[in-house]
DNA sequence: CCAAAAGTGTTGGTCGTACACCCATGC
DNA sequence: GCATGGGTGTACGACCAACACTTTTGG
């Protein structure tokens, strides 16, 4: 089975990007293409826009349809029109980014055909590596998604500084330690934060504002000094 | 004449928002519909993407049918897709914004159907001024571009502090003066800046950089003391 | 009591803001 | 010579980076 497009016509999909956090690592879901065009390659899922559907409403579908319950936060990412980035027609598509706490997305895993593939965005351009520690080539993406990759890593670079996507990674739904949110910064920027600066930095960002509010708990018996807690008010 | 579109389909377009700067103002050039849907109405122009274009292309080609010659500066702006955003069918619209040079614009505006309007960036919600000075309602606008028109501009002033659009609509092709510059930047973000600031501000991000250059000339004998050049030194 | 992890404090430099002041020209 | 518009200087506070330090736990 084989998607036939017809050939004098545009058409319009949704490519999501799923990024989670784990350990200060940035990963992202792709799938094993099985048809043609770029059989074997990996690849975002996509899904062409419905007639009665707006791309948000097309997102929310292929979220439900790729991660049922995932919940994610999305936002549109751009839209991506080369005459041939399709082989199999005349396909455009709006990207979305989706992110999605790895505790949650922990447990929807098993049954997604997804794979988890690790961003390495210190360099220029980001190095995907999957479960087994082997690098993926830009030639390994189907279609144009390496760029679409790209560009997503660059908006998130970009935008972690100055919105709240950092608290739409963090675990838990109310409560989190600065160390985790740190880790979150690490993955996305690909350096290191100074921990008094960084704190210094989110409370000016979030707890000034309202947006997180420390709490006089600590949790996580782990080895050293328990970690103070911190709540977000989460709005919307 | 009124174009037919398919019921059972998605089109793509392109609608473009030719942006300029005239003495510390913004303005944005709009049109008056002529056909249903939306007749009599102000509105971007807009294009239906092609087969074998991209939608840069389309872009470029809309530029040239609408301001043949404007050499505009083009960047995406968001795609929009609310379902029943155009009555006449499922139209999707990926939007651009275009910058062109006021002393450039000038000479092409006798030959285009498209009128000024000034933007008003001061209030939260820009407000639209035809040349006549009467306000143009957001139910004065065709199709969601009055939203268009508002995510323009906070894009514009999100991004004027760190990127070179402000050089992008300065008059001549090579020299300008500061308080040229500093008006560009008035006009978009609606509040007026200290000259001396300013000047600080533009020489850390593009004199230390190499981008602009200070010259030893001056120019633009008027009344006061003369204002020294800057050459722009654009790469691509 | 030592290592590990979390959290705090200090300091020097840079940057933004407000404001006052000086310069070159036309009339 | 004075109004006009262009350009400069300074001073203060806020903020940022780097680094050293203290606190609280487990073993």
């Amino acid at each position: 089975m084989h998607e036939l497009l017809e050939k004098d016509r545009v058409y319009a999909a949704v490519d999501l990007l799923f990024l989670t956090v784990r350990e200060r690592r940035l990963y992202l879901l792709l799938s094993r293409r099985e048809n043609e065009p770029c059989a074997g390659y990996a690849a975002l899922p996509g899904r062409m826009i419905g007639l009665s559907e707006s791309a948000e409403e097309t997102a929310a579908v292929l979220e439900n349809e790729m991660l049922p319950g995932a919940g994610a936060y999305m936002e549109q990412l751009y839209t991506f029109s080369d005459v041939h980035r399709d082989a199999r027609g005349r396909v455009i598509t709006i990207a979305y980014f989706a992110l999605i706490p790895y505790q949650r997305l922990e447990r929807l895993l098993p049954s997604t055909k997804m794979r988890l593939y690790e961003i390495d965005t210190r360099a220029e351009e980001p190095v995907l590596t999957d479960e087994e520690g082997k690098r993926l080539a830009k030639s390994d993406l189907a279609f144009d998604h390496a760029r679409i990759i790209q560009t997503c890593v660059n908006r998130l670079k970009g935008k972690i500084g100055y919105t709240d996507i950092s608290l739409r990674l963090l675990s838990d739904d109310k409560r989190f330690t600065m160390v985790e949110l740190e880790g979150i910064f690490e993955a996305v920027t690909g350096q290191e934060a100074d921990k008094s600066n960084f704190r210094r930095f989110i409370r000016s960002r979030f707890e000034d504002s309202g947006i997180i509010t420390a709490l006089r708990q600590t949790e996580k018996q782990t080895r050293g000094r328990p970690a103070l807690l911190y709540r977000w008010n989460r709005e919307a």
